[in-house]
DNA sequence: AATAATATTTAGACAAATCTAAAAATATGT
DNA sequence: ACATATTTTTAGATTTGTCTAAATATTATT
């Protein structure tokens, strides 16, 4: 497998390619960053190696084996996300480029020991979770701050947005993960929302609000 | 800088490139386990970008730039199989594959904070010098086991053979680095030799005694 | 000094991954 | 349904790093 084999199998995997859903040619440019002509190329390699389903014009679908190659690439992206986070002090907004070159370093035996010295985490630093050895996991139940009613509350387990500006925005308003945030009242006009978290309050936009994953009790 | 100048950087240097040494095309192919040709086209790319002096059938020698930046991948690669060995309980004849891999990671903040973590190492766990952030290093002073005399005893610093097959011998016969070893005898016919480490007696080849560096007092 | 052996370079090819521009298929709108 | 817009594929070119085979330069031997 080559890097680039690496990176498409983990684009197509975030498209939903996993649940026999035909993805678009161009979608996947789009998240690569690449071109269409380029992306055709790259299918067809892939489906003659049993990775993926392709049909001329329609798109493509990873196979069993595909699906199990892409989560192995997520499971070292979100392992090494955690370990720059906890072992090297690094800020959550920090983590992702260098995990995009770590997760292509090819030896079982590494990972399987920075999981263990992780103590095995469940979850990346962004609230993501992090699949097994053996490829399975479960997404955290969760909902958007947004879609709260007033009055209502939540703890902060996730972000949607993971550019580095939102998070550098989070910090900057001590929001984190973990946090539990009260719904005091919301503007009609904006959908922005007056919230209490961690004894503070606080008054945050509806763009806020709808990139911040909450799990409610 | 792409992941094959890198390596043709380190094996030039590991060559003898950095004192105004010319170095032969074929000794650099031999060492990448390449073709001269492959050198030749290498070379004249690496000379372009001021990382080496490239004159037609003579060599190469590596500029300043050159060798700084050999340096950084070597400090690179010997920081991770530390990291490896003390963080994550690799064996010593586990740790170079892996090495090779990590040692092109680019992120100056990562090397530097496992640097940190590992509390500033001057060695690796074969014994070679880490070169520092600005690329400072001291060759430690050592002489191979084989050279000492009779009777004469010295601290085991570093192996000059890293074969994986080379370092499990000196584990099955504990043999680390930091033990003491005193020569007892040395063997006419074939040098071999009959030391005393840690206790222990043990008659070993010269074959062994010529990979083995020590420290004398 | 001429010849033979060795080392190095050049020329041309190839695979991987990408691109642009043109062609073909599919989807959309009236 | 048919023309138009969009999507996707194909064809051909490019870059990087490699290779083989042939040509050229250097070194060693007689
Ligand atoms: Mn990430
Ligand atoms: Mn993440
Ligand atoms: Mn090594
Ligand atoms: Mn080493």
């Amino acid at each position: 497998m080559t890097r680039s084999e690496e990176n498409y199998l983990k684009a197509i995997f975030h498209l939903g390619g996993q649940n026999s859903k035909l993805i678009a040619t161009n979608a996947i440019a789009e998240q690569m960053e690449t071109k269409p002509s380029s992306v055709t190329d790259m299918a067809k390699k892939l489906a003659e190696k049993g990775l993926l389903h392709y049909k001329r014009y329609q798109g493509v679908t990873l196979t069993p084996m595909g699906v199990k190659t892409a989560l192995a690439i997520i499971r070292k992206h979100r392992l090494w996300e955690v370990f720059l986070v906890k072992k090297l002090d690094f800020t959550w907004d920090e983590v992702h480029e260098v995990a995009e070159q770590l997760e292509h370093i090819k030896s079982e035996k590494l990972i399987d020991k920075i999981d263990a010295l992780l103590e095995y985490p469940k979850f990346d630093p962004h609230g993501d979770p992090i699949p097994t050895k053996t490829g399975e996991f479960q997404e955290r139940a969760k909902q958007l701050l947004s879609e709260l009613p007033i009055a209502a509350q939540g703890v902060c387990v996730g972000v949607k947005d993971t550019s580095s500006t939102f998070l550098k925005f989070l910090d900057k308003n001590s929001i984190a993960l973990g946090n539990t945030i009260h719904i005091l009242d919301k503007e009609d006009f904006d959908n922005s929302l007056h919230i209490q978290i961690e004894g503070r309050e606080l008054q945050i936009s509806n763009q806020i609000a709808s990139n911040l994953y909450v799990k409610t009790a």
